[in-house]
DNA sequence: TTGTAGGCGTTATCAA
DNA sequence: TTGATAACGCCTACAA
């Protein structure tokens, strides 16, 4: 027994040709009004599903998009590839994703199988070690657009937030509301994200004529644990701060585990804003001031960049960068809206 | 100009036919050891990559699955999401998902979609509104698991977490701690996971004498204000009650958040219990007691399962009952550890 | 208005 | 050990 009906069990079963059932199933203009009424009446009974892998062979088109990401589990990235999946399914592509884990080898082989999969565009959120495989994406003419990174070394579409304005922003905050020394806990400066929050960061001390402290900008890894860390070894080695910039929300969470540990107050003695305002900084106590990125908007956008250089209505080389928002909330305000 | 290198073209520069390039490419035995080297040589100069699509055509199987869930970016299913995309990538599978934002139609559509891409499989968490889309799948001989959910009225693949005893642990456990009017909010029981948590509830109550008290059981919509919002208006209305046992962990964020506000202290006033641990239910304050589920592992053996069904290791009717854990933390014990 | 034939890129069969 | 050819399911010229 077969696994699935085509136009030819269609065909013999109405008694027409192949194509005069193609024609109906494509809705085309020159056939019989009855014919088609028939053909399609005869689809429909058989249960009649069109083969999509046969008509990305016939076209070289797949209405297929890749997405790869360091970690979809990451509160950050499913919201973005939720985004991106919302605004696939409106113009009727479908996702394929794989995870990199934040490793380069990983990155590389996920391109290598999408580009297998004949896939018609990617969006890619890269680790950044090295561009080499997106150069040569690029090099290829296959569209892609890369999403939340910006590769100073590279002319290609992007789409990422304004993290100077967001680093410049929570820093401000923290300096008007009385913070003179700002811890800065920040991921990888190698990784652009980290680079532009910091240049924000010096340039709200600057413009409040604070000096840049090296002692208190710390780059580490992701992860509850590492802030958690980080801030237990700082205060055990006397480092005074009275406030903490997190690169993300989970490093903000962690921070304060470990500062609640040390019975310091927050935000009374030590202020901390995170990054992201990812669902649940709202929630926890006390609730996280951060810098908003609208992340379902994040890929929604990206999809729909993609989407523009495939009908060729976009350029190939556009910068998009989301804005960002400041989120005053109790980590950073002792009983706001009192 | 081409856009992809074929086999034709490796032939053509190498001098021989394609079959012979798809020989060596393919690793077949029948084939001179200097020939190979040669094919292999000129595939790798000219940079190609097989395609999947026509492959899969020929094949009439695309190491593609499908991947149906109610919400990816939910804390839940971005974990089970990605042990699925992990246990699929060691077998050379991809994975393509779509989410039904818990619409039945959507559902549908998509597990349509999934049969047009011609995937070899699915893996689907159904709304359970109907189940008329799996019946048919089921009848079709398409391979599928479902997840997270059982059908009494079907009998088909499932994997799911054995919520009968989640559900019993957790008010076994406010028992244990003196509690005695345990307030249940659960989900709505027209879904296998709510009728079986609420089993466990009255399990639970029965073993220890307790009465079930219809006016303590609640099914409410998913979301945080929704808890939140019940709690309010049981406070008001005057309801007495000593315990939460919450369906999810996002519902016991929401009721610890409408508790808070009141001035009542969680846990000595009222102890609260969530359910799923996700990543943050450690972190918030007070950190959450909860019935664990390994979503990783959930999201791989749903993987395995669907495999197993697919190389015909698997019987197709296989129940897969995960097991379940309570994890004690603060908003049940107060100063846990010392 | 309808049908025939060719081809998308690959693999398998069969003959050389 | 190799090559010619057909086939997977669909769509599109072109012919009838």
């Amino acid at each position: 027994m077969k696994k699935f009906v085509t136009i030819r069990d269609i065909a013999r079963e109405a008694g027409v040709s192949i194509n005069t059932v193609s024609r109906a199933l494509n809705d085309k203009p020159d056939i019989n009004v009855e014919t088609k009424k028939k053909v399609l009446e005869v689809a429909d009974r058989l249960g009649y599903i069109r083969d999509a892998t046969a008509v990305s062979l016939r076209y070289g088109l797949t209405r297929v998009i890749g997405v790869i990401l360091e970690d979809s589990s990451n509160p950050f990235y499913s919201e973005v590839l939720k985004g991106i999946e919302m605004a696939a399914k409106k113009k009727k592509f479908n996702v394929i994703f794989m995870n990199t884990e934040r490793s380069y080898e990983l990155e590389n082989e996920a391109i290598k199988t999408m580009i297998g999969r004949r896939v018609d565009g990617m969006i890619i959120s890269p680790t950044q070690e090295k561009c080499d495989d997106i150069k040569l994406l690029s090099e290829k003419g296959i569209p892609f657009v890369v999403l939340g990174v910006h590769f100073d070394e590279l002319n290609v579409p992007e789409i990422y937030t304004d993290d100077e304005k967001g680093g410049y922003l929570a820093t401000k905050h923290l300096i008007e509301i009385g913070r003179r020394r700002i811890l800065f806990l920040n991921g990888f400066t190698y990784k652009s994200v980290a680079k532009m929050r910091l240049n924000g960061y010096r340039k709200a001390l600057k413009e409040f004529g604070l000096e840049y402290d090296k002692s208190l900008v710390h780059e580490i890894e992701e992860g509850y644990e590492n802030a958690y860390n980080k801030v237990k070894e700082l205060l055990k080695k006397g480092i005074k701060f009275d406030s903490i910039f997190c690169f993300n929300d989970v490093f903000a969470i962690g921070a304060i585990g470990a500062l609640k540990e040390e019975g310091i107050k927050v935000p009374q003695d030590i202020a901390v804003v995170g990054y992201d305002d990812i669902y649940f900084s709202k929630f926890i106590s006390p609730s996280l001031t951060t810098v908003k990125i609208d992340k379902i908007l994040e890929g929604k956008l990206a999809f729909e960049m993609l989407h523009g250089i495939l009908t060729k209505k976009t350029g190939k080389n556009v910068k998009n960068v989301l804005d960002v928002e400041l989120i005053v909330r109790e980590s950073t305000i002792d009983k706001i809206g009192e």
